[in-house]
DNA sequence: TTGCTAATTTAAAACGTTATAAATCTTTGA
DNA sequence: TCAAAGATTTATAACGTTTTAAATTAGCAA
């Protein structure tokens, strides 16, 4: 047997290094320099020298270099990577979809991936949680429907896992959320059916156990009170029943002598559900009755000028989402990361 | 200075391991066996003996062991993610949602993850395959409205990496894909039209840059040219155009003495926004007019009971497409890697 | 027993990066 | 001129895994 030449370790001096992708050690090589030096000249730590920082720098970016994610994420336990934990309700209106944009958005320029959590491994989205933090599967969870005490919140803290949720929840430890002020939108939009000479309001809540609820039921009540108007709030439906059966309930409403003429949609599905509803009944938008529904598409005013619109941008929301994620992430004891925000009303003039 | 005592390796014996996460080496220290026969074991390789193999499984399970994901992928070279390049587009109802939905099922119980590729970071879709390529960001893509000559998909076939396309093209180099059956969606739509006596069918089309404008198109044709009835396909708008525009479009069309009394709509927004055009015009559905539209989530039919649907089954087709790219990515050479999904019509009875 | 093969286990190296500590080289002060 | 301090670069080890090659043990025939 001949003795098998294999290389010594530092002898390959060949600078497409076994033609693979471009690492430390090919820009080493090319630059003449050490691994080690290459590697803080390209994280510019100031003991090396600026000619070397910045000659590394050129090299690294004619050659394409890019880091390999796996070894920084092993050397240094940092994946690199945000979950966000989809929910397994609303897949009907891009919900997720334009949040995952406004977050994709906001990890742009950064080293972040967004991955899309498995949930289905476990059967409630708490375990999912656990099943990430456990295995350090991302470096940061965002997730959205957030409870007044919600469970994933309370896991979260208490590991002191970095996390930002869509939403407030009602826990004395302040942690970071992004929230639309849900107060606002019910108030204003209760205020705008008032202006507009209805005599009874009716608002259609998300289901009881989402925090946000209590905020729309606060801002409807504030109005309805203020204003001293009739009001109605059904129990038997709320903005998760399927369309179909919601249009049957104000279907069922309209013929009643105290029917609601005045509604508030805060998703957009409910709004064409009422239309649809109120329509079987004869009544007809902009005349016999009147709807502000929340607006996160375009789709609703495109197709219905004649309902008032309050939008709720969720790309930007994702956006902040991702943007302040990373703070906390690079930062545990950042402030004010708490964010509410405001409705943009669309009535027209007049 | 006192000489600091730092432990030699393989010194700390306890099974914590740093209060870490467990690594092959605390079920190796548990086990007393080594960290290889450990790593072979739980890789069911056949060289350790069945008994071994056994315990470290079984040892594994109960420490709730998980593979560090990083040290796999550099070692190993593979990433075990699949990425998905959301498309800049259709934001509105939930297509994408509702795909990966299915994606994230089918790698439910494998060792992948989904990472929603960063097309920000490039201009156009071919360069963001391009970079994920590259730098080895993912083991396999998943893409949507896939063209004819995609250049997403030239590339990938020039390059030899995995991938699977939600649409066909007109390479003559076979590709994985998984399709819906738009040829017999639109064939069985129009002929739904005519059997409740249409005498005019139009047919709002994709973009014409997608492959499915033309099984579309060729299903209408078929169809319309088998009865000898006549049609339209207007120019000026497709399944992208805003609602508005679209609704707007047909209020105009209804008016003029050929207009068209039966409309196919491959998508839920057109479909409302048709209803809502030829509402404006006075025109009342299931008597003025029919429309038999694609359906891909239940909002449709629930509002209006009235359009006959044909659905198309987004998630079960994102299941599909992740389990086909698994097969993809583990046999080079699999083949019969082409799904037609077939329509499922929803017409009531008589 | 001895020697030989097969079965099973193991040590060492490597993936590409970063942190620590040590080694050079330069400058400065006496 | 020499030593000390500062500036800059470098060797080494480590993260947790898998692969390769080698070592150990067991089984068995002579």
């Amino acid at each position: 047997m001949t003795e098998p030449s294999r290389p010594q370790r530092g002898e390959n001096l060949d600078i497409t290094h076994k033609r693979g992708k471009p690492t430390l050690r090919t820009i080493a090589t090319i630059a003449g320099l050490a691994v080690t030096t290459v590697s803080r000249a390209l994280s510019d730590a100031p003991q090396i020298s600026l000619e070397t920082r910045q000659r590394v720098h050129r090299i690294a970016r004619e050659i394409g270099y890019l880091p390999d994610r796996a070894a920084q994420r092993l050397k240094t336990g940092r994946t690199n990577v945000i979950a966000i934990l989809l929910d397994s309700h609303e897949e009907v209106v891009g919900f997720s979809t334009s949040i995952m944009y406004g977050i994709a958005k906001a990890l742009k320029e950064t080293s972040y991936h967004l991955v899309v959590a498995p949930n289905f491994l476990s059967t409630t989205d708490v375990e999912a949680a656990e099943y990430i933090i456990r295995n350090h599967l991302a470096d940061g969870l965002i997730f959205t429907r957030t409870e007044p005490l919600d469970g994933r919140v309370r896991l979260l803290l208490e590991t002191g896992f970095p996390f930002i949720c869509h939403g407030r929840t009602e826990f004395s430890t302040p942690h970071p959320y992004v929230d639309y002020d849900n107060f606002t939108f019910a108030y204003e939009a209760a205020r705008r059916l008032i202006a507009k000479g209805r005599k009874k309001v009716m608002v259609i809540l998300p289901p009881k156990r989402l925090t946000f609820c209590q905020h729309i039921l606060h801002g409807f009540m504030t109005a309805v009170r203020e204003a001293g108007i009739a009001y109605e709030i059904p129990e038997a439906v709320d903005l998760d029943t399927p369309a179909d059966v919601l249009r049957d309930f104000i279907r069922s409403r309209a013929d009643a002598p105290d029917a609601p003429d005045g509604f508030i949609c805060p998703g957009e599905v409910s709004a064409l559900a009422v239309i649809s509803g109120m329509s079987d009944a004869g009544r007809i938008l902009a005349v016999d009755y009147d709807i502000v529904a929340k607006e996160t598409s375009r789709l609703l005013t495109q197709l219905q000028p004649k309902v008032d619109t309050i939008h709720e941008d969720l790309t930007a929301a994702g956006e902040d989402l991702g943007r302040m994620l990373l703070q906390r992430i690079n930062n545990p004891d950042a402030e004010e990361l708490q964010l509410l925000l405001p409705p943009q009303i669309n009535f027209p003039v007049g």
